[in-house]
DNA sequence: CTAGTTTTACATCAAGCGATGTATAAATTA
DNA sequence: TAATTTATACATCGCTTGATGTAAAACTAG
């Protein structure tokens, strides 16, 4: 996706003609204008990560936690590996602070789909204070994801990852 | 600071003669092209916050590292809340991505600051795997203000960080 | 085959950008 | 005070952007 590469404003309106191969009056009879065509890709990109969370936490418990801790690290090398582009919700944050409600709208549910899974494992497993882990859990996930882009590193992620699972393994 | 409110891209040569009350052309004169400014601005940025941590953690302990992490939450209200604008340093990771080298040096430098005073405190309280927790400790300080960002809430960080504190009163 | 409709490719528009040139005002020095 | 340098205010340039208009091409229906 041209957005998750380039970012709102480094992706031009040509660059999408180019990368959809949709003409430009048609992206536009059919989308609508620049900002409509970007929530399309918010929207597309959080369902994508809905289906798999679904699919992580099918089962909750602790090991689903752990097993997602570990697979961020793992170098995947796909095109939906986060650490070519980053994620698309967080760079979206920081790229239009000041957007419509619309944007923000998409990337609180973004980050509340996180919190939900994690504590729905969190209860399963019988854990006291629900609440507060799994926002430390997702507080984890974004530290790991930043510090993966600050240094341009899957393997950075590391030793804080493994802190968690320690952590982690310290509630069961 | 402009840049800090407004972003790279945001900033216009016009709103920094409006900021600094300096002439297009002084600023060109003095300090060169807009990247040139920016530049001047990451390091000035460093600087203030290097002062901040020398500060902080003219004691290594682990007590200097719990009183930074609250104090993280702690509503300070002043120009340099962090959470108004944000990190520079994180902003600019993720809004020049493919940006010149010399960013990514300053930037870079920036976090490693961190890592020291972090390993400084932990080795000065005999604590083994130095490295490790310390680079724990910067992703928890990412993770913050991430989440802090997102929910643009300062409490939002406040359970994440209960737990740090719990387990670094756990290493003691 | 032809008339009507949709889709495509390209041109064009106003607006905003960084950068620079050009006159005027201020300051400094002899 | 007069001459020279420095600093300021404003205009302008070339470029890129999102958006839209226009004309040619492709397709469809009768």
């Amino acid at each position: 996706m041209a957005f998750w590469q380039d970012g709102y404003e480094g992706t031009t309106m040509r660059s999408l003609q180019e990368a959809t191969g949709v003409n430009g009056k048609g992206l536009s009879n059919v989308f609508g204008d620049k900002e409509q065509i970007f929530l399309k890709a918010l929207e597309a990109y959080s369902e994508m990560y809905e289906n798999v969370l679904n699919d992580s936490f099918a089962i909750p418990s602790l090991v689903a936690i752990e097993k997602f801790f570990e697979g961020l690290i793992e170098d995947q090398g796909t095109a939906e590996d986060p650490l070519s582009n980053g994620c698309l919700m967080v760079n979206t944050v920081f790229e239009i602070d000041r957007a419509s409600g619309d944007v923000k709208k998409i990337v609180d549910q973004y980050r509340h789909m996180f919190v939900v899974h994690f504590s729905k494992s969190l209860e399963a497993a019988n854990i006291e204070g629900v609440d507060d882990k799994a926002e430390f859990l997702v507080g984890m996930l974004w530290g790991a994801l930043l510090q993966m882009k600050l240094c341009s590193s899957r393997a950075a992620a590391v030793p804080m990852t493994q802190q968690v699972l320690k952590t982690i393994s310290s509630w069961g």
